[in-house]
DNA sequence: AACAACAATTTTAGGCTTGAAGCATTTCGC
DNA sequence: GCGAAATGCTTCAAGCCTAAAATTGTTGTT
């Protein structure tokens, strides 16, 4: 049994660092390249990240969609999407409506001129996210693709499971 | 030349379309563990994420560090550390005093009860993050960890030659 | 119709975050 | 030593974000 203690759980303060490791760089890759699109949407776009991506989410749908519909997507709470949605209105980007057949729901749309912005930004963002990840493969893009799924799968099943 | 239209680059709009949902994915992915992590610290220990990194740092030094040194190993700016040393110094988790070879420079350290209280809270989380991980294998975490390495120099790259 | 349950949204209080402007202190170049 | 530049920190305004409470509207039951 030469390999026990290597390969044996002890009952208590099993080595979880390579785990905790693992997360630390995720969250410093994730925050490097979230700040860097953060600052470019702002001085190229005047835009933040937030507005942007619920223009995206508008953009992949031609009919509008609730709140509700946006912040389930979006995955952040109802509250923030209000305020999101309120300036976006305020400066043109949005369209809101209360629905016809139900006086609780808010359809919001892209009007003409946001939808067009938000294409415009859209392409230079593609065109950025490339360039962030330009040094790996096509063949390193699908492995940390499907880790990556991997991960989301092995996280949601440790919430649910609320270990 | 069979190959051509798949192999060579047309001049313009190439298709980055992996890179996007890759960049997508690993946002997601992270926000999915970030939020269960902010969600179990509140829950359990009644502290935000911020504030637990911020000790987690100082836990890192016996002497403690300056707030200029705090927001760079943080990444963040220099006026959001002082409000979150406000607010911890104000729990009791922390000290602050003005150094006495520098009047300019502030020395923050853990207190007695502020360090105890991390260490409980960092062996908890560390659990936490290795359920997160649990379905992944001991080579999945290594891969991982080595394209993201791989990954964090690509962005470093393209944010320093501003493509 | 009345009433309870449910659903969509807004409001509120508190906290995080940033970039820019401002203040105090130190250091550098002369 | 003196003024200018640099450094460390704080303040400020604006925006993002959440959970929880409140508001408004709908639906199902009796």
């Amino acid at each position: 049994m030469i390999l026990d203690s290597e390969t044996k759980a002890t009952e208590h303060s099993e080595d979880h660092g390579d785990e905790l490791r693992l997360w630390l760089r995720l969250l410093t890759c994730t925050n490097l390249i979230e700040g860097e699109v953060r600052r470019r949407l702002r001085e190229r776009f005047d835009v933040t990240l937030p507005r942007f991506d619920l223009m995206a989410q508008l953009d992949k749908v031609p009919d509008g969609m609730t709140l509700s519909d946006i912040s389930k997507r979006m995955m952040v709470s109802n509250g923030n999407v209000t305020g999101l949605v309120e300036r976006l209105v305020e400066s043109g980007h949005l369209d809101r409506r209360t629905s016809e057949t139900d006086r609780r729901v808010q359809v919001i749309r892209l009007t003409r001129t946001g939808r067009a912005e938000f294409r415009k930004m859209a392409a230079e963002h593609e065109l950025w996210i490339a360039s962030i990840f330009a040094d790996l493969s096509a063949k390193d893009v699908q492995d940390l693709m499907r880790l990556l799924g991997k991960t989301k799968v092995s996280a949601r099943n440790a919430t649910q499971r609320k270990a």
